[in-house]
DNA sequence: GGGAATAAGATTGTTGACAATAGGCAGTTC
DNA sequence: GAACTGCCTATTGTCAACAATCTTATTCCC
């Protein structure tokens, strides 16, 4: 009875499907349900201490999300994105970032700016300190705030659905980054055009840094692709 | 037993949940569930004939959409959206009408741009003959395709998502354009653009469209807004 | 007569049970 | 020994019932 209030007060304001979509979003996005793993509806439910109802009702909407993929009477399975598809979602983000970025750079403010500084300080310290996880967290809280601050709330909706998205895709490709300090530099003159008010200097900076990106991500699939890290699963 | 294969191989291949997913999106773009309307799901179920577990999974997937809006405890509602939201989407649109017009000059094959001019000239015709659906139709298959034949089927499956919610937008603001002949001016230049394979000319141009429109869409709003429709249902 | 408390009805949230399908296993046949 | 056929089990698809919550109508009090 003194335990519960906190949980009771949860359930009040969010139902059981709203909770268990949630938690399995965290769930794929932390790894601990591998790409391309089959989801068991009973098993879950169990884990999660509900019935089968609203597991599947979370499943439904996470399929909507691009999170899981379903396969009539076949199950749920966590998605995979190839690498045709992470292209297309690095060319999208390049659009979105663009647009970001002139929004920003005509409307930001200076709590705003003090902000984004401090993540980029965060970059400078993580890069010093070959701190390669402490890096990909600012990286992503940068760029999310970017998108966050530009004040289009559908854009920032969009956008997080993206890389959602891109997090399923080789889990963690990039999550070592060669070149910290030079990605750093980016994210600084990204910054500067920013606080310059430079609108087309900002998009374009934007625009740039989400391509090299993308063709980072294009030479590490390249590589991963000639030394085969036996991965496939086909029947040779 | 001869008229059931059809039946048989539908729901072969595709769950109840899906088919009433389906149905209840078409309903709701159609305007057959009006905007704002409160669901009943015991009440959709029997109209489709199926119980209410489908229905309500179909239903947390559209709320997923943006297409409805779920209340604890209250119900689901075919969602509003607001004139800040659906300025929004106008901006969002603008930034990726752009992005479609220049990957679509840059790679466009011929049967393409036959097809592109052939509803060019659906929309010609329809102006001659002052058809505001038929050019309505005309319009959207128009930008469909565009962003179709860019070939990046994420920016396809955004780009649709948009209109779908814009289409809740007041349904059919702007269902009687006033200048149809202007309109369909802009179309043929924005087709010029691709067909001479103008990257910049047709991604600008393709922007500055999104963007009259958007201007439209306030304009429309404002006007609406001054002559009090008897809409607001407010306890005044 | 108006407003708050209360009870009845309707609707949603959740669960467990049943039906249908897919995938694997053993037995049989060639 | 390989392939095919038919069962068996595990899992998904669907449904109906129960519990919890909200809404509405009614009653009572001021």
């Amino acid at each position: 009875m003194s335990q519960a209030p906190a949980h009771i007060a949860i359930l009040k304001s969010h139902s059981l499907t709203v909770l268990v979509q949630r938690e399995l979003e965290r769930m794929v996005l932390a790894g601990e349900l591998a790409s391309g793993e089959k989801l068991n509806e009973l098993a879950l439910a169990a884990r999660l201490g509900v019935s089968r109802g609203p597991v599947r009702e979370a499943l439904r909407a996470l399929a909507e999300t691009g999170l899981v993929r379903l396969e009539k009477n076949r199950g749920v399975f966590v998605r995979e994105i190839s690498v045709t598809e992470a292209d297309e979602i690095y060319e999208l983000r390049a659009a979105l970032d663009q647009m970001a970025g002139r929004k920003l750079a005509a409307s930001i403010r200076p709590e705003q700016l003090t902000e984004l500084g401090a993540v980029v300080q965060r970059m400078r310290d993580a890069a010093i300190g070959a701190d390669a996880e402490g890096y990909h967290l600012a990286n992503l809280r940068f760029h999310d705030a970017l998108v966050e601050f530009a004040g289009n709330a559908k854009l920032l909706q969009m956008y997080r659905r993206l890389v959602n998205e891109l997090s399923l895709f080789r889990r963690h490709t990039l999550s070592v980054p060669r070149r910290l300090r030079e990605s750093t530099l980016e994210h600084e003159r990204i910054l500067a055009a920013i606080a310059a008010r430079d609108v087309e200097g900002a998009g374009a900076r934007l625009h740039e840094h989400a391509v090299e990106s993308r063709a980072r991500m294009h030479r590490f699939a390249a590589t991963a692709a000639a030394l085969p890290e036996v991965r496939r699963a086909s029947n040779a």
